[in-house]
DNA sequence: GAGGTGACGACCC
DNA sequence: TGGGTCGCCACCT
């Protein structure tokens, strides 16, 4: 079997993100047991592109709910994707963010 | 084996 | 309220 590390522990909490709901690297982290690994947790993002299969980094914002994955992603791809599932936002940052907060501690809890 | 890095978060002033 | 600084832990070289 794999290695599986905290980024595959990452990756599979991300895959499970319901379209048109945002969460944050920190809500992973904690979730995961390590709310102070929140920096892994984007770290892991950026492998994200590259893992297989792919994982829907653009649903991943920061605790204030702006697009700082913008910049990685290359121009307004992450915006338009989110505009795409229904997310609001605007000045890179996601409107009604603790509205559309999706809190995998709370979610995947049960 | 050790050092450096990083798509963050919380604390301090 | 806002800006700046520190800490934090896993992955890569």
């Amino acid at each position: 079997m794999p290695d599986y590390g905290f980024f595959d522990n990452v990756y599979d909490v991300a895959r499970q993100i319901p379209p048109g709901r945002v969460t944050s690297y920190g809500a992973i982290a904690h979730y995961l047991g390590t709310k102070g690994s929140s920096r892994i947790v984007g770290y892991a993002m950026q492998a994200a592109g590259t893992a297989h299969p792919p994982v829907p980094a653009h649903r991943v914002v920061n605790r204030q709910g702006l697009l700082t994955a913008k910049f990685h992603f290359g121009g307004d791809t992450m915006q338009r994707l989110l505009e795409a599932e229904g997310v609001k936002v605007k000045d890179d940052q996601v409107q009604d963010f603790k509205t559309i907060f999706w809190d995998p501690s709370i979610e995947l809890a049960l």
